[in-house]
RNA sequence: GGCGGCGUAGCUCAGCUGGUUAGAGCACGGCACUCAUAAUGCCGGGGUCAGCGGUUCAAGUCCGCUCGCCGCUACCA
């Protein structure tokens, strides 16, 4: 079963910020883990790069959109590094590829009768380029204005409009039949209630604008943002050539998004892909947002969080561990370094940091630093391994929802009763009165620990690389069906060396 | 305004279809231990489960009201 992931494009008029690093983590999570377990994964990320904000910010910096966008988008592409993505495709909106597979799903919608020209109208601003609702406006001296202060006449533009409203019993029919389309269940309900109050037809084409993808047949319109962008989906995949080697990834098992564009996902997309019969996907989730140590994140308060200032700083698996341990994903969450240092200290280095090298120490120097052989199971070890051998199960089904922050308190769950196995046996203390059982309570902690590090990669792929190093499991054992299988009795462990560096905590 | 959600130990939160002395992690206090990244393990203190009133043999868990907080209420991506 071929796995298919996505973030969604991100949009170029802003350099990445702890939002986009977040959402693409998440993903890049469940893309791992998919494939520890041996499936088939389509990770897809990349960049929206169409619009008149981009239009004008390429006019304002005086280049061409296309040059812009150039520059600007490989700020996404860096994160991808800096970040440890492992994202198998980048796409653009402003390929060749991408306007192939607009075109031809707009004719496909038109040829089924989903689209019709009329007339987009609203109070629009010149000022801000920008249409506002009524009830936005304020009103002086027989002139409205906009939240901004601008001005704002009544504006009539030819545009396209896709039938949007033929949807909403399907749509409601759809959300009934797949309960866990749209995640989590409170926006589910938010969906489903906003869509039983009615749809409205959706405008799909702009002329105000030339920066987007040309209407098939009608130069004089561009295609407008949603329809455009979230084509990106398909068009990764060959559509529409359907026969396409990737075009067997579709559906998408997940779309990760911001909270912010969650009816899109949940509604537009959905609706699209219906009226143009192919398959919607399987699963829309909607995260929160970060604040800022308590604060509200702006541009203007100045505190945005940079992600690749703070890998600089704490690390790279630190940050990874802490955005997914310390929030439920789908709620709000605080960055605070208060925090982040007692996940860093408290958790990964205090509890399996140090249980990794006082085991490791311990057969560095009592076993001459040579893997102990499988002994044989006791009742005293059954607290340590019996749970362990639900661990990959639990962890698959908590991150089949995309609860990664149970998924990883149940690791370290068993990772604390790990600690009190180790004091409990204390095989330093049987070195004089029991050698050979103090080297089964070794072997017993070197399998807990290669399990703990198996099923912790996808969070963090080089520390845990390297424990699996000074663990001695070879690169081509390290999936999850591998644990399956015992490591050869004798193999020589290199000496142990701290995965995780402590930091300063105030507070 | 309408619809929906939340308010449980100092902090962050679990508590499914109502049922023995309300739980976890962190923080705090004591003890133990000393293999290890001055760590780890054990024990403990602490909550009128927002408030009021109902239903019930029995309510944090259902119903009503009050107070407080939050989300959604379409075409900026």
């Amino acid at each position: 079963m071929p796995i298919y992931l996505t973030t969604p494009i991100y949009y170029v008029n802003d350099k990445p910020h702890i939002g986009h690093a977040y959402t693409s983590l998440a993903t890049d999570v469940l893309a791992r883990w998919h494939r520890l377990a041996g499936r088939e994964v389509y990770f897809l990320t990349g960049t929206d790069e169409h619009g008149q904000k981009v239009e004008k910010a390429a006019q304002d910096a005086g280049e061409d959109p296309k040059a812009f966008t150039d520059r600007v988008s490989q700020a996404f592409r860096d994160l991808t590094v800096t970040m440890g993505f492992s994202n198998d495709g980048f796409i653009r909106t402003t390929e060749k590829r991408h306007y192939e597979a607009c075109q031809a799903l707009w004719i496909r919608l038109q040829e089924r009768g989903h689209i019709y020209l009329g007339a987009y109208e609203g109070w629009y601003a010149v000022r801000d380029e920008a249409f506002y609702g009524t009830d936005e406006l304020t009103e002086r001296d027989g002139v409205k204005y906009a939240p901004s202060g601008a001005p704002v006449e009544w504006v009539r533009e030819p545009s396209y409009f896709f039938k949007l409203s033929e949807w909403g019993d399907k749509l409601l029919e759809f959300y009934e039949s797949n309960p866990d389309f749209i995640a989590p269940p409170s926006r589910r309900n938010e969906v489903i209630s906003f869509v039983k109050s009615g749809l409205s037809d959706l405008s799909i084409s702009r002329t105000s604008f030339k920066w987007g993808v040309p209407v098939p047949g009608d130069d004089a319109h561009v295609m407008y943002v949603w329809l455009d962008a979230l084509t990106n989906y398909i068009t990764a995949l060959g559509y529409p050539n359907e026969k396409a080697e990737l075009w067997r990834f579709w559906p998408a098992d997940v779309h990760v998004v911001g909270k912010d564009i969650l009816r899109f996902h949940a509604i537009y997309w959905p609706a699209f892909l219906m009226a143009a019969d192919l398959l919607p996907p399987a699963r829309v989730f909607a995260h929160g947002w970060w604040t800022n140590e308590g604060q509200k994140i702006s541009k203007s308060l100045g505190n945005v969080i940079d992600p690749v200032a703070l890998v600089e700083e704490f690390g790279l698996d630190p940050i990874r561990y802490f955005l997914m341990r310390e929030v439920p994903f789908g709620q709000d969450g605080d960055f605070s370094r208060t925090a982040l240092g007692h996940r860093l200290n408290g958790e990964l280095a205090d509890v399996l940091g140090n249980l990794a090298n006082r085991t490791l120490s311990l057969i560095q120097r009592n076993c001459e630093g040579k893997l102990p052989s499988l002994p044989p199971v006791r009742d005293m070890d059954t607290t340590l391994l019996v749970p362990l051998d639900a661990l990959v199960a639990s962890v698959g089904k908590l991150l089949e929802s995309q609860e990664y922050h149970l998924a990883l308190e149940e690791v370290f769950r068993q990772v604390r009763s790990a600690n009190g196995y180790i004091t409990v046996q204390a095989p330093w203390a049987l070195k004089k009165t029991d050698p050979t059982r103090m080297t089964e309570v070794l072997r017993h902690l070197h399998t807990a620990l290669r399990a703990y590090a198996t099923v912790l990669q996808p969070f963090m792929p080089t520390t845990m690389g390297a424990l699996l190093d000074q663990l001695g499991v070879p690169a081509g054992a390290r999936d999850l069906a591998s644990l399956a299988t015992p490591l050869p009795d004798g193999i020589d462990l290199p000496p142990p060396s701290p995965l995780f560096r402590k930091i300063e905590v105030v507070g």
